[in-house]
DNA sequence: CTGAAAGCGCTTACAG
DNA sequence: CTGAAAGCGCTTACAG
């Protein structure tokens, strides 16, 4: 593809010096003598000469970037990861490769084999909770890998996740303890490991309290399936105390829906979701949630993982992170902040 | 790093033949016979072999992955672009090399350079308005390149971008229509040339109507800086009777402000924004914004892309997307949704 | 249809 | 401090 690209032989040829002298300057090496090394450097920018990547990961073993293997690239949780991956890569030099899978094992499997070659690390991002196997068994061997929010445990991979069991069951106490009893929880994706352990959390605090009332709505994650719960809680019957809904983005639809009906929260009902993403404290009333330090999540992940590629002895052990409560507008008629 | 990967030598040994053939059998070449095709794509299978992409890179000269730079990984804009970009490069089976330059003409030299040997074409977004010159110094010339929002006209690259100025007239003149003359204008970072057109076309609006008064107020495209200007409409003297709002993102701030002095949107102030994030519809009230397709910005930019890296005699044109008015409720009393 | 060999553009022991 | 040469793992004319 590319025209006439310069490369290190017509910089050697320029300069009067080897192609290995020109790798060695070119490299920081100490072994070159001062005016050779001014030399090479002057002609090389003067050529705008750039190494050719390919060749030098190949002949060099090592490609100074990461993958990162996504489910999707949409949304607030990818954008937030995102953040905090970039910003270690950047700080340390290294390149990014991102592939989404589309949530399709398919693909995920395809896109992982690709990883040969063109990355010294991966970060993997599988928050399903049935392919604990499936990813066993198509794990690159050959590359230091880090999970995130990945049900594979017990394996040779350094796992970084939420304790989502554990911030379900604080905000459901937190409800429990304002006196609500009749709470309706707003779940997410089924296959989704995250919204399986949101719902545990949630059930295990209902059914702590001997008159507490649970009530389950499905759920997608997103604002319109939000919207549509909220609907449905406003057609059947008196309603609830309290919804509890496994994100932020379900939690914004549901109060829109609530808005729309002129129903008002936190007076009539309580409203709570998961995540704080940044619009959350934007909103009216402003919602109260679990925070989740995404950015800091994909921040440590990715430390662990250049640890790992640094020293292959480094110890891979990943990090659970606790989420906690932010108590805002929505559940309660007060502001505190 | 890799530990003791398998090789294309390796499944030649175990299946008998050459490597050549090996290379031609599993790039599907049809000059291999039946029976030693399936042999070798069955050792292949049970040894676990995957090509090595920069060996392959380099004597194919291909990588099959296209160079995204961005002056940032966070936020709705980049979040939409990646999805619109994605969806073609899944499609096509191209992988995306995602580098973030942090808005530092520095790092994105460093990062242009970088690329090449590990892409086939690059999709920049630099959206600065002053350095046209800067970019048409650092473009590699060996490497087809689409622009995103970029200042650079008149060049060989196709650019892709938004008519801001057309869609902030649009807004300002819909305002001005509503019977609106004292229109606040919150901007956006002064070197974005996005947000110098969104205020550029603001002026002109309303520079055509004699009794209109402009009132503009700094900001920075994210959500505090949308409060803080919303707080200082607030205190000094009387309220505009329209904010219209360089992006969603303040105007959901400014909203928050108002929201919390008990100033009713819209019947004591009318407030619109510009991008229609999926949040807009899903705020109370929902929020009068320009309609802006980010993602298939990132599509359309991408398929030129491909299209040029198959064919480089292809036309290289690009293309300037209008955005559309939606009005929703926050710049009218009565809901029309 | 198949193999031996050159070559992609680098890096890095090995000699000197 | 420097160069000649081997080698990284593939692909692809070139012969046969």
């Amino acid at each position: 593809m590319s025209k006439s690209a310069i490369t290190i032989k017509d910089v050697a040829r320029e300069a009067n010096v080897s192609v290995a002298t020109v790798s060695r300057a070119l490299n920081g090496h100490h072994n070159v003598a001062e005016p050779v090394r001014k030399l090479v450097l002057e002609v090389a920018d003067r050529l705008r000469y750039t190494p050719h990547a390919a060749a030098r990961s190949l002949s060099s073993r090592s490609t100074q970037t990461i993958g990162v293997v996504l489910p999707d690239l949409h949304g607030e949780f990818f954008s937030e990861l995102m953040r905090g991956i970039d910003g270690v890569a950047s700080a340390h030099r290294w390149h990014l490769l991102v592939s989404s899978y589309h949530g399709d094992p398919q693909q995920q499997r395809g896109v992982l084999q690709a990883m040969r070659g063109r990355v010294d690390g991966l970060l993997l991002l599988s928050p399903y909770a049935d392919n604990a196997e499936f990813l066993a068994d198509n794990l690159p061997s050959a590359i230091p890998t880090v999970l995130i929010n990945t049900p594979l445990v017990g394996s040779q991979h350094a796992v970084f996740s939420i304790d989502d069991h554990a911030g379900a069951l604080a905000m459901t106490r937190y409800l429990l303890d304002s006196g609500h009893r009749r709470i309706a929880f707003i779940g997410g994706p089924a296959r989704n490991q995250d919204a399986q352990e949101r719902l545990r959390g949630f059930r295990d605090a209902m059914a702590a309290v001997t008159d507490a009332e649970p009530i389950e709505l499905p759920g997608g994650f997103d604002e319109s399936s939000g919207h549509t719960a909220g609907l449905a809680l406003l057609q059947h019957g008196p309603l609830p105390d309290a919804v509890f809904a496994a994100n932020d983005m379900m939690a914004l639809g549901c109060l829109y829906a609530f808005n729309q009906a002129g129903v008002r929260v936190p007076e009539e009902i309580a409203l709570a979701g998961y995540d704080d993403i940044p619009l959350a404290r934007f909103v009216h009333p402003a919602l109260t949630t679990m925070q989740v330090s995404i950015a800091e999540l994909g921040e440590r992940a990715m430390q662990q993982l250049l640890q790992q590629i640094d020293d292959e002895a480094a110890v891979n052990n990943g990090l659970t992170l606790v989420p906690h409560l932010v108590v805002r507008d929505s559940t309660q008629a007060r502001s505190r902040s």
